[in-house]
DNA sequence: AATGAATGAGAATTCATTCAT
DNA sequence: CATGAATGAATTCTCATTCAT
């Protein structure tokens, strides 16, 4: 579907080494995953694990992360591109969050559930910084042009994304947890009714109307 | 403050040894932190350590976790049974969970930010399920008749958990992780505003028309 | 005989694990005993080795390396200060040398052999610079009247030492290396009768009365 | 300058492999390097460094070691060969030994301090002594008339190989350690002149004639 | 209750060596 | 002759846990 499968599910060495590791990480976290383990699971050797991945353990974790965080974000600026309307990115944006972690699990738990930590350091910060970096950038430009027309809230960058994806964010944890068993997706409508609902410029005349 | 200081301030050696562990689970987080580590910040001996935490690591992190986990729930629900009405207890729930992350940094990040994974099974599963089923016991005990009366809306649990707290830990999230700047609880009025829209029974405009 | 013994002979763990790596290091060099290997033939665990020698391998042999030249040195400058004559001292130097050499073969060897060369950076260097240092001191202070007395020729300190000890050292490192067959101390008279010949102020009016 | 420059300066892949290895040896010590550390100072690959070196790092070790001491060896029994008088040889293979280190200091390093001991089982036992062999065979037949002619002492052979390169060994040590700073052929004429002292049959007769 | 030496299983990592291309 | 991916044995080191004092 994303870059991702490309390396995650390619023939190549690395690649099922990236697969063997995630089922692994997914298990049993990151730390409690030997490289024994990835070997085991992987069919490559030791000495081969390290071939590809020079940094070990972390720079697999690392290499997961930022192929996994850039399939997921690219999935959302695609969403607000796509849209048609402002309204139509923000919910849209939220239903590709919903799909995207229904879709990939595995990778979304490792993203959402393990990476955050400390002692979790997971991926090459300088990387992760970067791609970080173009992501809130891209968002950020999405949106200037509709706070400006009073499309949407000016609110600080990190109380508008908490209202747009937090309530989604919460409930894929769970979700990831196990602890919800329906389907994500089947929340959509409400939740991407309630962040047009939070983030949008004109609640009351849009209702009164 | 809360039964967590009790624990946590007393001078006592399991007292010593829970804060000392606490920093260092923050910093390194539970599976990079050894017993050695915890030896040398709380100057208790590694056999003192097993005395009062006979499963050593994993039952001092399990403390901790309890512990913090049950002082949270048992202010949100005394926000619950404090508020004179039912969008004030939405709203003090929320200014709660805010209010708490401030006030309880480390134990925050412990919980909200670790101990969330696997392979960091940090709990007593069977004590923290209990206390878990107990909080959303009470939790549901107090939104059951507002629902009724139509005060607030008929979600799934999960869902209205999302909608309710979800913007909130998200923002929390970042601030734990240095990413938020501002102080938490600057952002109480948006985010317990936005709570009460999404949780709300009567956006009877929207309804009637 | 010397404080060396006291450590290396003692009943004491670290004195048993000192012995042990002694002989291994004399038989396989630093880089090529494994701490295995000393395990075996000490007796302690892998772990009781790093709990008393915090730095492994390179630790114990730093220790046995500190040990071992303090004995050395110690004996040098008692046989100077022991002398009745400057011929005396430097005699006995000579002397001191061989019999050391021949009483503490595996220490020599491990000191004289194996302990100089790059990548076998075998002692703290802070340590053992101070313990040269003194030593240094303590010949030098034993010299300088004499010298002034025109009993020893004023040569520089290197070449002055080359021409003291050097044949001793090339004869003992041969008979460590099992090329020669004959007790060192054999050579006792020939060797620190060329050393006064190499040092001595007067060899003229001497040999002339 | 002599047969090892043949090889060590060649642009020859087999030259260029034996520059790096020496390089990296003086650096790290032949077991503190890696064939991956040869490989990269080298240029050259893996797999070629196998081809040209079927034993690997030890066949590269004993090269050098081989073609280090056949180089020296020769210069000493050349310096022999060439001096117009018994007191010139002795004088002169000293002299040799000074500048044959300061000129080849890397390869002096690795045959003086580095490849003596055990556990460095440097070169190939079979071809070394056979060089050896035939070093001490030409030395010996040089000094044995002489010795017969009374101009020479009838020492044991090592107790008057080490009154006669011992000294100029010691320092020529602490030159290649960096513990002596002036040019080692400063010492040329006093050790040389020791040299003579120490091994001169007629020491009376000279001096007083 | 407290101490810290001892243990040994387990993990990460390195490296010489082979071999198909 | 050259290349470099692959292998897996060997090594170093860490750590939770026990236990005698």
């Amino acid at each position: 579907m994303g870059p991702t499968e490309t390396v995650l599910m390619a023939g190549s060495r690395p690649g099922e080494i990236l697969v063997a590791a995630l089922a692994a990480f997914v298990e049993h976290g990151v730390a409690g995953t030997s490289i024994e383990e990835i070997r085991r699971r992987s069919g490559a050797s030791v000495g081969s694990i390290y071939h590809h991945f020079p940094g070990g353990k972390q720079a697999v974790a690392g290499a997961l992360y930022v192929e996994g965080l850039r399939d997921y974000q690219d999935g959302f600026v695609n969403a607000l591109r796509g849209a048609s309307s402002t309204r139509g990115g923000v919910e849209d944006a939220v239903t590709h969050h919903l799909t995207w972690v229904e879709e990939h699990a595995d990778l979304a738990r490792f993203i959402f559930l393990l990476g955050s930590g400390p002692g979790e350091d997971v991926a090459g910060g300088r990387e992760l910084r970067g791609i970080n970096r173009r992501f809130f950038t891209a968002v950020r430009a999405w949106m200037r042009p509709r706070v400006a027309a009073g499309e949407l809230r000016d609110l600080p960058t990190e109380v508008g994304t908490a209202l747009w994806i937090g309530p989604s964010q919460e409930l894929a944890r769970h979700w990831l947890g196990g602890r919800v068993t329906f389907p994500l997706t089947d929340a959509a409508g409400e939740l991407s009714a309630a962040a047009w609902r939070s983030l949008s410029g004109h609640p009351r005349e849009e209702r009164q109307s």
